[in-house]
DNA sequence: CGAGCGCTTGATTGAGTTCAAAAATCGTGG
DNA sequence: CCACGATTTTTGAACTCAATCAAGCGCTCG
């Protein structure tokens, strides 16, 4: 819980002080690798924040094939907002890709800490922005850009990722088959 | 600008009293039909909420090709978030497809919303999440979707769009060619 | 040490693109 | 209100990038 704290004082700037009390009530619990955080059907009522580990988050298609839509290292948040913010059931897995640390941020948390602290505002929504920014970069790479392309940019994007994700996993994540990543790296190595 | 004002009544459940002096500032602007409001390079400082028309925010790629990363109608609150608050030059254009009439809202305009009026911070982050929640979506067809599939989607997502919008731009959305789209349609209607 | 998983390589297929041109629609001025 | 030029959409044929199917290799870890 630590870290999750070192975010609150670092990232949205609360008082040391205060620190302590904002955390009462959160939970957070340890995945093992391969193990499932959310399934499609399951509603989540959290946000996910990774203290230590890697999550994804995917869906299957009708033809068994997943699709990933994010990755979320260290310090970063995760969540399926359609199920957390609508009460809907989630489309999505969420599972952890190595041994992982997650912080369950409930939802309406974000808005409390607003609410209490309104200097935070900018911090928070800071957070949300540039949330979008990369999925506004990332649909604009799936429109545009070549598997070439895409693999280039998510070794620039995401330094050190290969090393901790299998490819199989990337090329999902990039939108191309196993197969065309391994010619697009093999290409690339001439 | 009283559309933006009910805005901030409605949506954001601003006191009815303070509206007036909230939208002080504020500057809004005529657009006729194809008229460019943020092209590649510029900084842009601001968020576009649509009072009315619709916006495009489209990337030209290395061949030339247009590649729409995003339409805003009424309500909708567009901007290229990278150059906004990291103060980036544009990767994009942001261009009215039809004439349109649009606020524009300073960076860190909704931040001070949110001191001012603490509990309108699940508000003012539900807007946020909501465009998460779509992008998300969006991210998810165009990795596992068929173009019909994306078109399917499309048309029940915005309905009503497809009459406003050319045929060859909803392509582009799709992130497929214009051709493709016109024989996925004359097969629908088979 | 072998069974399963991840990665690579090769041959074939296919959804969607490209290129070209015709048809339909729009819009604007006479 | 109509005509004509421009823009948008459709249709056809050839092509292409990446997917699929299939097989083999090499780790790893149980």
């Amino acid at each position: 819980m630590d870290i999750f704290k070192n975010f609150l004082l670092q990232t949205l700037e609360l008082p040391v002080e205060d620190v302590e009390s904002c955390t009462n009530g959160l939970s957070h619990h340890n995945f093992e690798k391969n193990q499932f955080i959310v399934s499609p059907g399951n509603i989540s009522g959290y946000a996910y924040f990774v203290n230590k580990g890697v999550l994804r988050m995917y869906s299957i298609d009708t033809g068994g094939k997943e699709h990933i839509i994010q990755f979320a290292p260290e310090w970063w948040i995760l969540s399926d907002r359609r199920s957390t913010y609508l009460n809907e059931p989630s489309m999505f897995y969420i599972q952890a890709v190595e041994d992982s640390e997650v912080v369950f941020i409930k939802k309406g948390f974000m808005e409390e800490i607003i609410k209490t602290y309104p200097t935070s505002a900018a911090k928070t929504t800071m957070i949300l922005n540039r949330h979008i920014m990369l999925m506004q970069h990332r649909v604009n790479l799936l429109l545009s850009a070549t598997a070439e392309e895409r693999y280039l940019d998510f070794l620039t994007t995401y330094p050190g990722f290969i090393n901790r994700v299998p490819l199989y996993m990337i090329a999902s994540y990039l939108g191309i088959t196993p197969e065309s990543l391994s010619r697009v790296r093999s290409e690339l190595s001439r």
